[in-house]
DNA sequence: CTTCAATCACGAACACTGTTCGCGAACAGT
DNA sequence: ACTGTTCGCGAACAGTGTTCGTGATTGAAG
């Protein structure tokens, strides 16, 4: 029933290999994820990386989901929370700045994002970034009703951002593509996509740092006045 | 040698078999998707549907995420789109029933918002979908700067929540995890996370569909007043 | 100090996957 | 009737997540 800590694994006799643990494992994972991306980790990799072999991770995790859930929060306890400094900045800046350290430490770990969407946040990475946004809009006033409502909607925000960011990384080409992009809106069939043809330009020049400013301060902006 | 019996080589032509096309092996992936989800599909299980093997379709589709691409499109091609009615709606409630219904199409399709977070839209379901959101937002007053950036964030809240909603669709036990999840935040370490301790019942209280309003609201009033 | 059962690491194997290669059948143009 | 070309697709490949049985390593008992 309950997980009792588990005794010190001692090693065979030879090395002095550092001893196998969840916390290890979890730690070459995201090594590994940093490098190459979730889709392309294999658990091959990650068993060469602590030393053994496939087999063994299966003590420590269920299976790959669950490695991933354990690595996705040690990805979240990483993010640099932002406070209010002492009145110095307003809740709503330290909000926004939490949400934009979220989105790039999650970007930073190529696939977690993915994760991320698919998990109920309870482990304890997840839960402190909640906590710090809990207190925020406290400080801001925003009644606990919808402060709840708006972390949803921040983590779902920032996950999804994280994921077509690293997306447009790993696939390269970010300016080259982005013409490609509009030469297909300018030509697209006038009958049936008038204002796409027309607008173009206007549809595809914002970058992403316009785009995700422009989204954090619709998300703030609604979170401290849409009534619940 | 055991194996010489082949079927009756009458392939070509006016055989009764339907000839093999995009269109038919995007529909049989569709409906292969609403099935089972983008996960379990495989390339052998459309190849079967569409009566041929697995290599035959590499000539319409350079791979399986092609494949899915034009997938999603189709998936988008179904989205009903509201209208104003002849003003008898708002361009607000259209615009949140547009939105609704993007939802509910791609969560038929388990996996497809993975899809959809990682596509730069070009294909014309999409292009279909943007068209009416610019144009509900135009009649709106929406200014189309603005409107760019709203279609982009609805866009990406969109394939998030369908994300969110099959995962937990597959997951099952919809509400069994929700007790889970309380109990979970319930216990929570109350040093380190007073407020998600406190609050544990209000954070788990809302569902799906009143986290899915409350978020619309906050987007649509967000594209129309937010400076840019 | 020896013995023994329990624990746990992990090599090998399994069932599948997406993708490539090359043969051969079916056509179009002489 | 004979090509040259196209293209469907069976078979094979390299690699995946996961399972199982074996054997090494242990703390405690004798």
């Amino acid at each position: 029933m309950s997980e009792q800590a588990r005794p010190p694994i001692a090693r065979r006799g030879r090395s002095a290999k550092p001893p196998l643990s969840s916390r290890s494992i979890v730690d070459a994972t995201l090594a590994l994820v940093r490098e190459r991306g979730v889709d392309a980790l294999t658990l091959r990799q990650v068993a060469e990386r602590v030393d053994t072999g496939p087999a063994s991770l299966y003590a420590y995790f269920a299976n790959r989901d669950v490695l991933l859930e354990h690595v996705l929060d040690a990805a979240y306890a990483e993010v640099r929370l932002v406070d209010t400094h002492d009145g110095e900045r307003g809740w709503r800046e330290a909000l926004a700045g939490t949400i934009v350290e979220t989105i790039t430490t999650l970007a930073r770990y190529p696939g977690l994002g993915s994760v991320a969407l698919g998990t109920i946040p309870v482990l304890p990475g997840a839960l402190r970034l909640a906590e710090h946004e809990l207190a925020l809009m406290d400080e801001g006033g925003v009644p606990p009703g919808r402060a709840a409502l708006g972390i949803d909607l921040i983590a779902q925000f920032a996950a999804s951002s994280a994921i077509e960011r690293s997306v447009r990384l790993l696939g390269g080409r970010g300016d080259g593509e982005r013409q490609q992009v509009r030469s297909a809106y300018e030509n697209a069939d006038p009958a049936l996509f008038p204002r796409i043809r027309r607008q173009a330009a206007l549809l595809t020049a914002p970058d992403d740092r316009a785009r995700r400013d422009f989204a954090i301060r619709v998300l703030i902006d609604g979170i401290e006045r849409t009534a619940t």
